[in-house]
RNA sequence: UGGGAUGUCGCCAAGUUGGUUAAGGCACGGGGUUUUGAUCCCCGCAUUCGCAGGUUCGAAUCCUGCCAUCCCAGCCA
């Protein structure tokens, strides 16, 4: 199986319902959208609704439009939009149209006149905190406000005024007039314009009013030809208000609004407000910091296009609320590069090895694998000699049992190249391992006809004259617990984990890597998969792990451990 | 205590116009291959569908009641 082909979508209720739909004859093709607010940057989160939203719409011989959801000034920037188009880009999908909520300020302020004229709507000129208090609550009807009953000529000649600048901010609002005692508070008179003398990203001056996402969305839907509005959960309150607008605006076309359960991922936030806290009190380093749950950010820690997709797909989508384990993510990288990416050898603490019957100042080429399962991806020639580097834990000095790896008197296969026996450890003054001083059978050499002969462990290593020193990133989750939002009490950024980023600088690379670009996803055999920094530059590289390889010794050590 | 929604194996998730033994994936356990303790390949893994009643020859699927969890009182989206 390739990587890149998408696993067999699991189907649901969503795809269910409009292939019925679609069966009944009630669509030719589905429309969908997917609308950020361009307020922040694009997470995990967003990927799923983008995969759903272009899966459903390619299936069905539609297409998908990009718009972006810029009702709110206040918060929108320039820089948002271009980062979203280009995450949107970089998870590999084309949008049909590139839309702005903005294009339709002209035909939303006339919609808000249609709604005037038909008397369903009012301006209603108090203040937001008596508003509020005339909403009611949860379990209490709201009441009239005083400004319920305006005229319809009033409340045109008003509308028109906020429009033309007359008012301050806050000074009025429109309203649509549905039902103060409506059960659900959505439907108890919404706002749908207010006045925000402020500067818009892509209008400029021209308006000091702005709709509401209310009035916006659905309409902007309608506009647009939307047939499917799909949205997470927390708008189904709001499909009243959306139908209830979208059937009385002469619309031309009937979108309908599906809602479906937003991705929880444990040991991390999924939340714009909190990522932008993250970003803007230096928590990271940045919306692109590899341990943020953003699209920028997975792409510098190394994921792959294609595994977050495999990632959304497998998931599933339904209306029950679920959290979804980080390390399911971390195993569709892994299933992703594991047939795609090289494999190359990287020391990242390095213990210095002689070969003391290695001659000095040779240097043998050894011929090594690419891919141990995809020949297609040829061989290298890997140089080695008379001192390497191996792993600070391939080396025990007391090993356990099932230890396979170098430990005094020990033999152990060095990774594309010989067996090596464990003759003498040096250590410094103070008792620490600081070189060992092995012997190799060059019998045992790759290819030679001893090769097969079995040892219990292979490790990989480095050649010190060759090797590239580089620095390289270590990335664990960034919070401690597994739902740092949970508790109302504490601050999550309090949960924060201290140890989410590991920078080791004495690595040790095989020759060539240094040359890598940030997409150049490699496996460092043994370690997991790791990709250049974009920082990261030839006479200093750079790598982030992306993400470790599946550890099962790990897992056994620390059973053995606990008892 | 109003309204809206959800509850199927440790984590996801099919199935819900009632009908043989409740899909699949992940995780986990066991075995095999292996110059990555990786990968890969086999095998195992819910007499049970939030709980309690009821209807029925037959229910995860229908009815009643209860419980748990989430969302809503921004001139945010």
């Amino acid at each position: 199986m390739s990587s890149t082909e998408q696993p067999s979508a699991p189907t649901n209720f969503i795809r269910n319902r409009i292939r019925q739909e679609v069966a009944e004859g009630r669509y030719q093709r589905v429309i969908t959208r997917f609308p950020p607010e361009p307020n922040g940057y694009l997470h995990i989160g967003h990927a799923k609704s983008i995969v759903l939203n272009f899966a459903m719409a390619e299936e069905f011989a539609g297409y998908t439009n990009l718009r972006f959801d810029d009702t709110n000034p206040e918060r929108e920037e320039q820089r948002y939009i271009d980062a979203i188009r280009e995450d949107v880009a970089w998870l590999g999908y084309r949008w049909e149209n590139e839309c702005y909520a903005s294009d339709y300020f002209e035909t939303l302020y006339e919609y808000a006149l249609h709604l005037i004229d038909q008397g369903l709507a009012y301006v209603d000129s108090q203040d937001a905190e008596t508003i509020r208090i005339q909403r009611g609550t949860l379990t209490e009807p709201g009441t009239d406000s005083p400004f319920r009953a305006r005229s319809g000529e009033e409340n045109r000649d008003l509308y028109e005024r906020m429009r033309a600048g007359e008012f301050p901010d806050g000074a009025h609002v429109l309203r649509a007039r549905i039902d103060m005692a409506s059960p659900n508070i959505n439907l108890r008179d919404p706002v749908i314009y207010r006045i925000r003398h402020q500067a818009h990203p892509r209008t400029g001056d021209a308006w000091c009013i702005y709709p509401s996402y209310d009035f916006a969305h659905g309409q902007s839907d309608a506009i647009e030809h939307i047939t499917h509005s799909l949205c997470t959960l927390e708008f189904e309150d709001h499909r009243p208000l959306y139908d209830w607008l979208v059937e009385h605006l002469p619309v031309p076309s009937r979108p309908h609004q599906i809602e479906f359960a937003r991705l929880n991922i444990d040991f991390t936030v999924l939340s714009k407000r909190r990522l932008t806290r993250l970003v803007e009190e230096g928590h990271v380093d940045g919306w692109d910091d590899p341990r943020m749950p953003t699209l920028a950010g997975l792409r510098r820690r190394g994921f792959t296009p294609e595994s977050i997709r495999n990632f959304c797909t497998e998931i599933g989508v339904t209306k029950s609320e679920s959290v979804i384990p980080f390390g399911v993510l971390e195993r569709n990288l892994r299933d992703d590069l594991n047939v795609r990416a090289p494999r190359r050898m990287a020391v990242l603490r390095p213990l210095k090895v002689v070969l003391t019957n290695f001659p000095e100042g040779e240097v043998e080429w050894l011929e090594a694998a690419n891919h141990p399962q995809d020949p297609g991806q040829g061989n290298r020639q890997v140089p080695i000699s008379r001192e390497i580097w191996i792993e600070q834990d391939d080396f025990l000095e007391q090993a356990p049992r099932k230890f396979f790896r170098l430990k005094p008197g020990g033999e152990v296969r060095l990774r594309n190249a010989f067996i090596i026996r464990c003759d003498e450890v040096i250590k410094d003054a103070a008792g620490n391992v600081v070189e060992l001083r092995c012997s190799f059978d060059p019998e045992s050499r790759s290819g030679q006809p001893g090769a097969d002969r079995k040892v219990k462990g292979t490790i990989h290593w480095v050649s010190a004259e060759h090797g590239v020193k580089a620095e390289v990133r270590l990335y664990d989750r960034l919070f401690r617990v597994p739902n740092p939002s949970a508790d109302k009490e504490v601050d999550f950024v309090d949960h924060i984990n201290p140890d989410s980023l590991e920078t080791l600088n004495e690595a040790w690379l095989e020759p060539g890597l240094e040359k890598a670009a940030p997409d150049d996803f490699c496996q460092f055999e043994r370690l997991g998969y790791f990709v250049p920094d974009p920082a990261s530059r030839p006479d200093q590289p750079i790598f982030n792990r992306a993400v470790t390889l599946r550890d099962t010794w790990a897992r056994l050590e620390q059973a053995l451990k606990s008892g």
